[in-house]
DNA sequence: ACCTCCCTGGCC
DNA sequence: GGCCAGGGAGGT
């Protein structure tokens, strides 16, 4: 599923292949993408003839910088993935939102559980973070140990949904946030305010090296390859995965078996023996 | 802090 | 035919 390797290794496409390019014009063909929009018709009406300047990436948002000042987000959800493809190229089922290209390429964002959108903002439209209040960048803003053990002290929430909330830390999902744990050794049930500073510092340190290997991957597509990177290609990283979907496999450091548990409704994979 | 919902494909 | 996958919003 999209989560920061897996959004950034979209973007970087996108850099590639749309910054300098003008929009030509825009289709919602799901309504539900447009949810996000005051009004739906929106979206189409404003990135029509606009230039795309650049793209950034806060957490799993992509912001898509116009001329005119307009930014055009997009959020894969969890199902969504985007299709960078010539125009007259064959659509893909649950295609649900198609931006054409003025160089003959269409954007398109395949989204089978509809979960992600898009949506068009104007400047003093409520931008990035406002819908949530993001929490800085997992990879890109992610704060120093010191800084996150401040922001741990006190919560009760176990660190597995720490992780995963978006407003104290942006980019992670349910398989790279099971995998920093792993890597950290620290159990995901722990609550945030029971770790100790050698803890903290140590999912801190954890943190970047998974994303990057993440990312060197081309992110992860599972078996069901909802996931896949913009020209049709999937990311390798589920084999290098240490915990994510290995319940009932033995642990890759000490062979012992990997148990799945559910913290907050969320499925968990972890090592009892490698990670207190 | 917890639950429910949204949504569809894949699997038993 | 029912359950599961899960990011995020909403409600209590």
């Amino acid at each position: 599923m999209p989560e920061l390797p897996e959004v950034e290794t979209t973007r970087r496409h996108l850099e590639a292949a749309v910054v300098g390019r003008r929009i030509v014009s825009a289709e919602i063909r799901h309504p539900r993408l447009a949810r996000r929009q005051d009004r739906p018709a929106d979206f189409s009406d404003r990135i029509a003839g606009r230039l795309v300047l650049r793209i950034d990436r806060i957490g799993k948002l992509l912001m898509k910088r116009l001329d005119g000042e307009v930014t055009w987000v997009t959020h894969l959800g969890m199902s969504g993935r985007v299709r960078l493809v010539a125009a007259g190229d064959a659509e893909e089922p649950h295609t649900n939102v198609v931006v054409r290209l003025d160089d003959g390429n269409e954007f398109r964002l395949v989204d089978p559980r509809t979960f992600g959108f898009v949506v068009a903002l104007l400047p003093g439209e409520p931008g990035e973070g406002a819908w949530t209040s993001l929490g800085p960048d997992a990879l890109d803003a992610l704060p120093t140990s010191p800084r996150l053990a401040r922001r741990l002290a006190g919560r009760s929430a176990p660190i597995k949904a720490l992780l995963l909330d978006q407003g104290f830390l942006a980019g992670l999902g349910n398989i790279y946030a099971d995998e920093v744990l792993f890597r950290a050794g620290v159990s995901p049930h722990r609550p945030g305010g029971s770790l100790s500073r050698d803890e903290v510092a140590r999912i801190r340190a954890a943190i970047r090296p998974v994303l990057r290997a993440g990312l060197r991957h081309g992110g992860t597509s599972l078996a069901d390859l909802a996931y896949l990177l913009p020209d049709g290609r999937a990311g390798d990283y589920l084999s290098r995965l240490k915990v994510y979907g290995r319940a009932g496999d033995p642990c890759r450091r000490c062979g012992d078996e990997i148990i799945r548990t559910v913290v907050r409704g969320r499925s968990t994979h972890w090592c009892p023996r490698c990670q207190t």
